[in-house]
DNA sequence: TCCCGGTCGTTCGGCCGCGAACGGTATCCC
DNA sequence: GGGATACCGTTCGCGGCCGAACGACCGGGA
């Protein structure tokens, strides 16, 4: 309650986006709070994303799956695909493909596993180095604003309960139909959806001290 | 603080995530906080439409993109083409690669405007109408399930967060570079992201009383 | 040794998503 | 009225994104 931000019509505004809908909907049984705060996630996510793209990465010409994927590797070193993937929230094929991006901008580096013939390791070139370097402040400097209209706690708030709604989410899957149901289906490629604080940790880093 | 739900180690996970980006990075004065609380926008984003995608959307082969339009055109009835880009959050261009898929599935049906040779408008045919019915009860029920690790309060407490966040990055729209401009650039495609509550409003629906 | 199930990264087809460019249309202003 | 201007939806090129299918490769077992 304490941030209110900009003098803008935002809650009349989406009052009346919100009774157009209760008119429409208003006389069946509905959900509208678990809607109103479902669906503003995907909104908030594609302006954030939108904006990142064109206010930052637009001078490199990346885009936001090209810059997690750099991002990820800048962290935790060279990778081997699989995880990167499941690191950055795609799939496998998809990865695939922004690699070859990344390659082609001669941004990373793909080498072979000294081990196991199946598995490829990718890690940032020189130039990907530099890259990422000069691009996290400003990227991270642009998630302070995005974040600006919030007070430290509320942004802290923010956090968590999206990290309670991932993990709900994430929690079924693998299942078919019924909501009730308990989940068994082991068999489902690991996903994750993101860019950083994914559950995935690198390898041969700090065990973390079990449970 | 109520709700912690599931016994996972969501927590521990996380922080040890985030650890390994403080070792990283920790000696550089990096926003953490904002950091946190943005990444989790687009994590959350991209887990729960995979979720719907899967869970309800699968059966009739809908995107959620797909979805989102023919949720617009049910509560708001007929629109002109750049209304539902507006509404939707997409560009003109992408919503026309939409509707081509849509109306191959005789999903939506397009019509001359009446007065201006321009505009086109967009509306449910009676299969779509269907579908939707059939469907959103479902889409509802899954939006009830990922909000369920959240009290009440909170569930109300994440959307007026993620209106904040929106609001401001909207905000900063047609700016170039430095942060503390303000802006002017009026010239940019209207956008809006996502499903419902959407800052634009039906026309010819109540004047909703003004500022 | 030779299968054989499992796992890895890539390829493929289809769709979403963007900005830019394009043609058709309305409107403003002289 | 007639031309400049602005607007609308479509098209285009390119890249992201997914699930499924594929080929290469690993490991264990007889």
């Amino acid at each position: 309650m304490t941030t209110r931000a900009l003098g803008s019509a935002e809650e009349t505004e989406l009052g009346r986006a919100e009774r157009d809908i209760r008119a429409r909907l208003g006389d069946r049984p509905f959900d509208f709070r678990s809607m109103a705060a479902i669906s503003n996630i995907y909104r908030a996510a594609t302006t954030v994303r939108n904006h990142m793209e064109q206010q930052v990465l637009a001078v490199h010409g990346l885009s936001w799956s090209a810059f997690t994927v750099m991002w990820v590797l800048w962290i935790w070193g060279e990778q081997e695909t699989g995880r990167v993937a499941a690191e950055t929230g795609t799939t496998k094929g998809t990865l695939t493909g922004v690699l070859k991006t990344l390659e082609s901008r001669r941004l990373v580096l793909r080498s072979a596993h000294p081990d196991d013939g199946r598995r490829v390791l990718v890690r940032l070139s020189p130039r990907g180095q530099a890259v990422i370097e000069e691009l996290f402040p400003r990227f991270n400097a642009e998630e302070t604003f995005a974040a600006s209209a919030l007070t430290a706690a509320e942004a802290d708030q923010l956090a968590h309960l999206l990290r309670l709604v991932s993990a709900r989410v994430d929690s079924a899957r693998g299942e078919a139909a019924p909501r009730g149901a308990q989940r068994d289906g082991p068999t489902l490629t690991a996903r994750r959806s993101g860019r950083t604080f994914g559950s995935q940790r690198p390898p041969g880093r700090g065990t973390g001290r079990g449970s």
